[in-house]
DNA sequence: AATTTTCCCAACCGCCAGGGG
DNA sequence: GCCCCTGGCGGTTGGGAAAAT
């Protein structure tokens, strides 16, 4: 039996009040994202480490984006889920600002309905095995590949007519998508067009790449 | 206006992977 | 190779708000 990760009797759970977030963001902005075990004894704050760390990243972080999703995020969204599936990180890591919790409820509570409302299932037009394979087979030949550093480097996909069968009932998909650095989630404001110098890092230069905005429109 | 139902989303939970000793 | 610790991920839940009755 595995310990918890802290002693929650003696730890607040639930709702964050703002004097716990003011805590927080002034322990973070003194110090940095630290140890998130010992950051709670520290800044005074009776959480335990784990829900510290969510509520940074989902809510206090400076970057991130509140409020509506644009239409050209709900179509990136669906495409990079029917390629990726319920890989909510790595679909987080496109969407400047926003995060997988944030990017996964969305999915769960409009894009679905979004989806069925366009008679499309949405649990049925996720990337056939033969696509997940072709993603394994390429994670495991970079295993060992010196220092992304941290960011996700992961491989979408290049205009594979096998993309276009991936993407059943997905009408009118733009799948010109490509390999890239995803956008680094741990240093605010840095899009993925700003990453380090690397062959890869292509991604969104068929996109206007002086856009603040890196999304794809991907219906035509 | 009061009550019930539905919906949304912040937060929690458990598992897994990677790093260090 | 094994164990422990930590961070990260995806699935699920619960409370509150909004909508329906």
């Amino acid at each position: 039996m595995r310990s918890p990760c802290c002693d929650k009797q003696e730890n607040n759970r639930g709702a964050w009040s703002k004097e716990e977030d003011q805590k927080l963001i002034d322990y973070i902005t003194l110090h940095g994202e630290v140890s998130w075990r010992s950051l709670p004894k520290a800044a005074g704050l009776l959480r335990c480490g784990k829900s510290c760390r969510l509520r940074w990243i989902n809510y206090l972080r400076p970057d991130v984006k509140r409020g509506n999703f644009q239409e050209d995020e709900d179509d990136l969204i669906i495409k990079l889920h029917a390629l990726l599936g319920n890989r909510w990180s790595l679909i987080a890591g496109r969407l400047p600002g926003r995060t997988d919790n944030e990017v996964k409820n969305y999915w769960n509570s409009h894009l679905r309905k979004k989806l069925r409302g366009m008679g499309i299932d949405p649990d049925r037009q996720r990337a056939t095995s033969a696509l997940a394979r072709r993603r394994t087979a390429w994670e495991s030949s970079n295993d060992g590949d010196d220092d992304t550093a941290g960011s996700t480097a992961d491989v979408v996909v290049t205009n594979y007519e096998e993309a276009d069968r991936c993407s059943n009932g997905v009408p009118d998909l733009n799948l010109d998508l490509t390999i890239s650095m995803a956008w680094d989630q741990t240093r605010p404001g840095r899009m993925p067009d700003e990453s380090i110098g690397n062959s890869t890092d292509q991604a969104l230069d068929h996109e206007d790449s002086t856009s603040a905005n890196p999304t794809l429109l991907l219906f035509r």
